[in-house]
RNA sequence: GCCGGAGUGGUGGAAUUGGUAUACAUGUACGACUCAAAAUCGUAUGGCGCAAGCCUUGUGGGUUCAAGUCCCACCUCCGGCACCA
């Protein structure tokens, strides 16, 4: 037989399946279905990335898996072609955008292709597409047509080199997530949408898809739910009756609550004005805090500052004690009400606080037996250590005496304790567990229980050009005046110039003729919306698009939707947890409420892969020059070794180098599958061992490929092809068998030799092998003796042998004679197929 | 600071969830084949020791007949969040 030709064998597979209309999904409705998604690339310039490949490679194996089990799968592929990179490359060169989307995707298409991904190609979406983004922007209307979007003029994140508003996802320590440039706040209309309004939800529902915990937990952080308390404390001054309302997790230290702080931005400030006498200086503090990014509020290593009111005092609510105000910026306008009671003895911050600026610190938190402790600015006693005091039956009397000096410290406010606890100086309350009190200190003060968010609104609009119109027009006398449904889409127009400018408006607003239109409503002059979509907005939907990607009626025909959602599976990065991710459940949510799709979550089931980095464990970076480049690969060493070099390579969910060397030990098992083939006959004997083997195979692939351990699953079929090769003669079923496991790894060469073997029908149509758990078990048991904790020998028996035969056979062992010396063992353990403990 | 995840041979990594640690691969050494090389095949390969044996899963304790796996404390690395009241 010839040599393993991987670039013949590829070639010639890769025409046949795409003449054949291989992997092609039918909407056929009768059959069980299967949906599985990775997350469609962005056509870079760069090219495919040998990460694509990972996360890409894990899905077709499985969907490959699933279409031999007998399921209707869907394994879609598209562009997410919108973005910055290719309008920053347009303005560099003077090429439209679309022509370079034009080209990436193409250069994306063939690389894909080349690696026998089994998409159904007939499917292909992307979301530059005007019959694609008109349903974007019909999801957009429907949003705004149901208050869930809104202009508002705001304080925004403004990237200095893209020269466009972000989104609070978008700014990465302090810079943009994309291109790295400085970041500073711009006071501009933006549009943002309501995902505030389906915070509960998006928080909730979590408990109800199968995401992996570190997607849950992520998306539970950044969405950040509290449950606390609103309390409203009056506020006086001359000829001054008002109130604040703040938010807190902790009404039971209410009676602790000493002064009340606002935040910089918190808009009744000005109201007290003509009643502060200190106004000049506080006015000067606001401007101050006001100028600053919320990084730089946060960083100069969480120094307090603040400003007292002077004129105007609080009443708390619990005590009736007259309290001061402060202005402060530790205090976030943007979360809860943007003002909070301070309760120095129990919050870190505000003891600080209380501190610097001499405020009483009052305790009405007794620790007793809760001694989990944080944050303590004690010099003798540091968080640390103090933290060892969580148990008592692991120290000594030390602790102990510790631990009582440590509750006389708290009780005397010389340091802060922010766990719960029992209530003192509480009035009526003295005595109840902070749990108890909660709720009961709330209701006698008239708040109400309340729970708050971390998650802010979604800022929506870029100032660009290469994104999907916002369908709004605007009209003097209308207002903002959704563009019909008719007439949608709002195409981009041509335009000589994608240079964003300076003065924050989109490219778009210099094109009159495009600018200009008649207001739908009156017919009088109006003017059309010039911001754009950000990249995410294609993202947030087109899961659903490849139900039905050719409707041109609807964004999905209702059968279509109905059959295919949700997404059974759904592979993608971890770095998508809090932006992609969330918005198109936001999305999602959204749409079910509106009655387009059928169920609210889009996706039953989400997995991640983990990066893979260059040799020497960095990131790969084209500025590095350390960028693996596929194409190369596959000329070199194919399509299948590389498939099968990213699935063994480590394990899935977590990053691994590359490691150039260990590639050619893919290549090799294919090169030993291949050359086996030469041994197979027809009528070779299989031998009890091999079939044993076998089964065991099948059975360990299987479940592995379930569990994305594709790593152990490549490590099982290659002790399986070991073990063939060392035959004389292999038995033809017997590698087909080997052929069929390893199809949905390395889908070319396995076709070919199942050709060769004389199949007339494709292996990726074979049904799924099937094992017997019986003949994976193996006909005789090694079970090893211990004496005292180590293993000294072993013994071999029939897989029926009793417990006491066992037993007997270890204890008349020559090794375990030597090691009892004699002595009678004090106990004897067995454990079923494993092995026998002696203990002397 | 908080929340995730990880730490096992020269290297990437296995280990049926408490039961013979180092599967599979890679690298290295030696051997076979060859005029030679490549490829392939075979043998060896955690450490110490002539050996019997002892030690070994980041460190230190603990539970257990038995710990990479469970408990406690600590160290290091990676990722995310970070004045969120």
């Amino acid at each position: 037989m010839e040599q393993y030709n991987h670039k013949k064998i590829e070639e010639k597979w890769q025409k046949q399946w795409e003449k054949d209309n291989a992997f092609r999904s039918y909407n056929d409705t009768d059959k069980k279905k299967f949906y599985a998604l990775i997350e469609f690339p962005y056509p870079s310039g760069d090219g495919l990335h040998v990460g694509h490949i990972r996360s890409n490679t894990a899905m077709d194996i499985i969907a490959r898996k699933r279409r031999r089990e007998g399921y209707n799968v869907l394994y879609p592929i598209g562009w997410d072609a919108f973005g910055l990179p290719t309008e920053n490359f347009a303005i560099k060169t003077g090429r439209p955008p679309q022509e370079i989307t034009k080209k990436n995707t193409d250069t994306f298409r063939r690389q894909l292709k080349a690696l026998g991904f089994s998409f159904d190609w007939t499917r292909e979406i992307n979301t530059t597409d005007p019959s694609y983004y008109k349903w974007t922007q019909w999801i957009f209307l429907k949003l705004f047509e149901n208050d869930l979007a809104y202009k508002k003029k705001m304080p925004i994140n403004w990237c200095l080199d893209c020269k466009t508003g972000l989104a609070n996802e978008e700014v990465v320590d302090e810079v943009c997530e994309r291109c790295g440039g400085e970041v500073e706040i711009r006071e501009k209309e933006q549009w943002l949408l309501k995902i505030t309004k389906y915070a509960e939800r998006l928080y909730d529902d979590l408990g109800k898809v199968d995401y992996i915990e570190s997607v849950k937990t992520g998306q539970r952080n950044w969405i950040g739910k509290s449950e606390g308390a609103q309390i409203e404390f009056k506020i006086i001054g001359r000829e001054l009756e008002s109130s604040v309302n703040i938010f807190t997790t902790r009404p039971d230290t209410l009676f602790g609550a000493t002064y009340l702080v606002l935040a910089p931005e918190y808009p009744e400030i000005l109201s007290y004005q003509s009643h502060i006498s200190n106004w000049g200086e506080v006015e000067a503090y606001i401007k101050e805090a006001k100028s600053k990014k919320d990084i730089e509020r946060t960083a100069e290593s969480r120094e307090k500052s603040g400003v007292a009111l002077k004129g105007v005092s609080a009443i708390n609510p619990a005590n009736k004690e007259e309290i001061p105000i402060f202005v402060a910026d530790y205090v976030l306008a943007h979360y809860g009400t943007g003002a909070i009671m301070a309760v120095p003895a129990h919050d870190a911050r505000d003891y600080i606080f209380a501190q610097k600026y001499n405020l009483p610190i009052k305790v009405v938190i007794d620790p007793r037996e809760y001694f989990f402790l944080k944050d303590v600015p004690d010099d003798s006693l540091t968080g640390s250590k103090l933290a060892k005091i969580d148990k008592e039956e692991n120290f000594g009397e030390a602790v102990k005496k510790n631990k009582k000096r440590l509750r006389d410290l708290i009780l005397n406010g010389k340091c802060c304790y922010t766990g719960e606890g029992h209530l003192v100086s509480s009035g009526e309350f003295i005595g109840m567990t902070s749990e108890e009190a909660k709720e009961k200190i709330t209701k006698k003060v008239g708040g109400k229980m309340k729970t708050t968010f971390k998650l802010r609104d979604w800022i929506f609009s870029r100032q660009r050009y290469w994104g999907e119109p916002i369908p709004i027009i605007h009209c003097e006398k209308c207002g903002m005046v959704p563009v019909p449904e008719k007439e949608l889409p709002v195409l981009l127009p041509e335009v000589k110039q994608y240079k964003p400018t300076d003065t924050g408006e989109s490219p778009l607003s210099a094109i009159d003729e495009w600018v200009n239109v008649a207001c739908p409503q009156c017919s009088g002059e109006a003017k059309r919306e010039t911001d754009t979509m950000p990249n995410w907005a294609g993202s947030s939907w087109y899961y659903l698009r490849y139900t039905d990607p050719h409707n041109a009626d609807v964004l999905a025909g209702k059968e279509a939707r109905n059959y295919w959602l949700p997404v059974d599976w759904y592979n993608g990065g971890m770095e998508h947890t809090t932006l992609h991710l969330l918005y198109s459940r936001f999305w999602h949510k959204f749409l079910y409420d509106i009655s387009v799709v059928p169920h609210d979550e889009p996706y039953a089931k989400r997995t991640a892969h983990g990066m893979i980095l260059a040799p020497d464990g960095s990131k790969m970076s084209k500025s590095k020059g350390n960028v693996i480049n596929p194409d190369e690969v596959v000329e070199r060493l194919g399509a299948d070794t590389l498939r099968v070099y990213e699935m063994f390579m480590g394990q899935f969910n977590e990053s691994v180098r590359w490691q150039t060397d260990n590639i050619a030990g893919s290549r090799r098992f294919l090169e030993k599958v291949w050359r086996i083939f030469e041994k197979t006959s027809e009528g070779a004997w299989l031998s009890a061992e091999l079939e044993r083997k076998l089964h065991q195979t099948i059975k360990k692939a299987g479940e592995d490929i379930e569990q994305m351990r594709f790593n152990t699953a490549v490590s099982a079929l290659m002790i399986l092809a070991n073990a063939f090769e060392k035959e004389k003669e292999v038995p033809l079923s017997a590698y087909k068998t080997l052929l069929a496991l390893l199809a949905p790894f390395a889908p070319h060469i396995a076709e070919e030799l199942w050709e060769r073997c004389d199949e007339k029908v494709s292996v990726h149509g074979e049904p799924w092998p099937s094992y017997d758990e019986e003949k994976t078990k193996e006909d005789e048991l090694t079970i090893a003796v211990q004496i005292n904790g180590k293993v000294r020998g072993e013994i071999t028996v029939p897989p029926d042998a009793g417990e006491e035969e066992i037993k007997k056979q270890a204890l008349s062992l020559p090794a375990t004679l030597k090691w009892t010396e004699g002595k009678t063992p004090a106990n004897v353990i067995y454990v079923p197929g494993r092995l026998v403990s002696i203990v002397v």
